[in-house]
DNA sequence: CTACAAGTTCAAGTTAACTTGAAGTCAAGC
DNA sequence: GCTTGACTTCAAGTTAACTTGAACTTGTAG
């Protein structure tokens, strides 16, 4: 079993992140007697999923969400890993087109003047990987 | 001339963004008597040149670099949008790179245990696109 | 002339993902 | 036994990019 500093040396997220996702209900710990955090090695995967995660554009609540799938009874296997991952590919597929899309409009759009608004290509990008809120939505889908 | 709720329509910007923009001396207004917003055309170019770049990952603050860096005496021609957009090309294809990068983790990684931290080669990712802040920082760069 | 829609400023609120600080507990070396 | 460092909780602060609300003024249609 691992302290939360083992866990933060070898994952590198800040101890203050970890107890954080913990309340987030992202990852879990028992306690020693001393009410000190320990944490199974099987936990590094789970931030190691979560890091990557983050990296592709999902919020930690997405993350939660896909999380809750794994097995609760037993640490999750290759297959339980890569049934979660399985969904992603598209995702990074779409922004991957989206930034594309994106490049070309540099040298194709912003010369010419359809950035003037009206009819450019790029008025009609793709998803937005996690801006529901507010912002320009026009553009931005 | 157009007023704050003509660009605001016309751009898809909400008027209390253009107002911050303003504010953040991104966009600037001419004022009619009454002390109404009154807009040129070519700010709605800008305004564009402004979604597109926060699309691509860039700050308002190096937006707000990078505009200004364009001619203040007159309109700007094709030629100065196109030598600011001239960078991101290198940007936005290191962010494609990395994407691919995690597509390829995501079917390799993840299920064989090397996201179990050490030799990983997502370790090493690309640049972070507006993250110096807080956070993850060892896969995230 | 009277509504009322649209505009103004300024301060404060919002969300995500954490960090920081205060105040206190626990464990280990000397 | 004492100091030091790691740990705990809980509340409050941080940053970006806006939004919302309050209080007030202007412009316009009927």
């Amino acid at each position: 079993m691992l302290t939360i500093t083992d866990v933060s040396r070898r994952s590198g997220v800040a101890s203050s992140a970890l107890r954080f996702y913990e309340e987030r209900g992202l990852i879990a710990s028992e306690r020693a007697g001393s009410g000190h955090r320990r944490y199974p090695r099987s936990v590094l995967r789970r931030i190691a999923f979560i890091v990557f995660a983050q990296r592709i554009g999902l919020t930690l609540e997405e993350i939660g969400a896909e999380l809750a799938k794994l097995p609760a009874d037993r640490v999750p296997s290759r297959r339980d890993w890569s049934r979660l991952s399985g969904q992603w590919t598209k995702r990074i597929d779409q922004r991957i087109a989206e930034l594309q899309r994106l490049r070309s409009g540099l040298t194709e759009c912003i010369g010419c003047g359809c950035l003037s608004i009206d009819r450019c290509s790029l008025a009609n990008p793709a998803d937005m990987a996690g801006r529901k809120g507010p912002g320009p939505r026009y553009w931005l889908g």
